[in-house]
DNA sequence: CAAGCCTCCTGCTTGC
DNA sequence: TGCAAGCAGGAGGCTT
């Protein structure tokens, strides 16, 4: 399930495949990924044929392929099943739920970029750029229209700790619902909001009023350290539902301690992890380790 | 206005 | 064995 770690390799491997490659040719074969383009398929086709991708961008789990209109980008969202993938012109990769081509052609011959996305909860849209209105300090760079209310993710370098921690802490929301919303602070999943509450020890329903600024920016802290770790580990891939564009797995699974661990002994001190029902979803937590207070 | 639940969707897993 | 229900999840929309 592709959370901030998972799309930054796909955007990596999107740099590396796709930048410098003009696109000569566009195909939708499943309307619903182009849901988000007010002109449906036909103008996505359209918007993006016969441009070149110049370079790409990512905040939390939203990334684009910038174009040589400064104003267009590809943006996209990979949902829970997502995933780009490098194939050859011609030959059917046998991708069981393509969605869209791109067939690309550059220096070195051509190549097709195919969204796949077994959920349909991803998409893909030829969006303009907007002024950002999320920033730090007053400075709010130009973002794609769908992200123009994305806060600034953990790993950027303008992530604002002890704003987001004050703003998290001003608010009586539970926890691990506000570590959700990314309008407060992107790129954290399911998965990650439960690795980050137990590293930090924080029961996934206090209160964001009952958790001190020094304990918020710990929690944040934590985050950043999981999400980093998880990155450098490729990822975290359960099933074949996240790979990177060369169809790859992260290995990041081995390093969960919380979710997904129901019944298992917590790493720290053996109590066996709980799973609860929360917001729609499952919470993981240590009952010892992460109280209630 | 904000909080939080429901819905979209498919395929795998579980239960009868 | 076969079918149906349960489950997973991001985010937009809707209700309260």
């Amino acid at each position: 399930m592709p959370e901030l770690p998972e799309v930054e390799v796909v955007r990596r491997g999107l740099a590396g495949h796709a930048v410098g490659w003009r696109i000569v040719a566009v195909s939708v074969s499943h309307p619903r990924a182009t849901r988000r383009q007010p002109g449906g398929a036909v103008e996505f086709c359209d918007l993006l044929r016969e441009r070149t991708i110049t370079g790409t961008g990512r905040r939390g789990k939203f990334l684009w392929l910038r174009t040589d209109d400064p104003d267009l980008v590809l943006a996209a969202h990979l949902g829970m099943s997502g995933q780009f993938r490098v194939a050859a012109v011609g030959a059917d990769p046998g991708f069981r739920h393509a969605r869209v081509r791109l067939d690309l052609q550059g220096p070195q011959g051509s190549r097709s970029l195919w969204f796949v996305d077994q959920r349909t909860f991803g998409w893909v849209a030829a969006e303009p750029m907007v002024p950002g209105r999320v920033g730090r300090a007053g400075v709010a760079p130009p973002v794609p229209a769908s992200v123009r209310d994305i806060a600034v993710d953990l790993l950027d370098p303008d992530f604002d700790e002890a704003a987001v921690a004050a703003r998290m802490h001003a608010r009586a929301v539970a926890i691990k619902r506000q570590l959700l919303d990314q309008e407060i602070v992107a790129g954290i999943g399911n998965i990650y909001a439960d690795e980050s509450l137990w590293r930090a020890g924080i029961h996934p329903e206090t209160p964001g009023d009952r958790i001190g600024l020094r304990r918020m920016r710990g929690l944040l802290r934590a985050a950043a350290d999981v999400l980093g770790e998880s990155l450098a580990a490729g990822g975290t891939s359960f099933d074949s539902l996240y790979v990177n564009v060369n169809g790859e797995s992260g290995y990041f699974g081995r390093g969960l301690n919380a979710y997904g661990r129901e019944d298992q002994p917590c790493p720290r001190c053996a109590s066996p992890i709980r799973r609860v029902s929360f917001a729609n979803r499952s919470s993981h937590f240590c009952p010892a380790c992460q109280r209630r207070r």
